[in-house]
DNA sequence: GTGGTCTAGACCACG
DNA sequence: GTGGTCTAGACCACT
């Protein structure tokens, strides 16, 4: 359900965060799902359970997650759509990067297009 | 001619490297057109020399500048379109988890693509 | 007659003896009124009656409550006003805490003060 | 300058994250100003550097200060008074237990309202 | 069982 | 020098 890229310079615990955003945007994990406690999910990832905890932790901030004491930790029941200027300004930033390594290499604008349109549906069921 | 946040997470250098690249791609550079040395770059950003160096090596590696020993550093001559299948693959996993953020925010399929060709368009002369 | 909030990282038994304490404060529950038994306010709550039964000692112990065995729970009969000034002291660091928080969202002293009044207000039958 | 208190049960991270609020909110700390390593706090209070990263990191996710890269950490250039809604609710659940326990102990609205005041006045220079 | 906190180290990239 | 990440444990409170 998780894969992670220990190779990666991406941190493990934002991998974690990506996945499991990515598994709810799918509708893999629907509101209410329990989602593996911190120690399971560390062996399972073979990673230390305070990496886990950190993506947790994170994940409950921004109201993907809810835990309850004692209990373990379920997908958030109503996730809002917020639209905060200030973080699409910082997207912004680093798409014009990615944008424009890809206009280095040649693609041209429709090209572009076709390939974000194509990242999008993958990312979801609609 | 560059502009820097020091304040953001990303690297110095590598935000020198995009804005070098960015106004080469905008054609503010030209090739053959001089940039400032090492030295001289450093002071302007109020930044050691040592961060400038290693934002215009990695710009050499990538063929985008050229050094000539005694004379000075120049935007190279011909920047080659190399589609790099690997590098592409990078490329779409990062914009995968932009893209993802944009979604939580409640961006549709075409507020993304109009956000994105209107970064590509401003990004160029075209 | 008692709300739980279970997503809180506020203990369940904690909210239970606050529940009870806000309840006699408000005198919807007055001396000698019984409570329910932990088993019954455990199966109505949907919590295990371990913590049920943590709350109900802690209330004990604070002589808000009265067992008596084989007939039940009840409101302890007078309840004395003590003030305990390291009890206070530590109400007031966290007091603080919580000021500190509004004053950084921009509440003046009056919008505090206001809010502080109102909360007070709405809390007994005064 | 920050003064730690072992025995309590609130965590360190959280104690170190309200000390530096409260040196900000009395002017001791201004906008620019730097605030002590990672590493230098840590040995000081004798506690791990994790500890104190976590305050920091924390603390820059409330915008409350900023680090620079390599360089340091500092009070944010403005700090901005953006009232939270939800924050607000949970700010007035929790002053209410406070105000509870106040009023259990005898304290009347008006006596209070004038420890209120005085710890918010205490907080600050105004 | 659960998550939260903390220790005492380590390594890394950055400037 | 700086902060960021991670390990491999530990202890705690809560359910």
């Amino acid at each position: 359900m998780i894969l992670l890229d220990y190779k990666s310079s991406k941190p493990i615990y934002e991998q974690i965060i990506e996945q499991i955003k990515l598994n709810v945007m799918k509708q893999y994990l629907k509101p209410g799902d329990a989602i593996p406690s911190v120690r399971k999910l560390a062996l399972e990832l073979e990673i230390t359970p305070g990496t886990v905890a950190k993506a947790y932790q994170e994940l409950e901030r921004q109201q993907i997650i809810e835990t309850i004491r004692g209990k373990g930790t379920f997908i958030a029941g109503e996730i809002e759509l917020k639209p905060d200027e200030k973080k699409v300004l910082e997207i912004k930033k680093r798409l014009q990067t990615e944008l424009m390594e890809l206009k280095m290499m040649g693609y041209s604008k429709n090209m572009v297009v076709d390939l974000v349109v194509g990242i999008y549906e993958e990312m979801c069921v609609c």
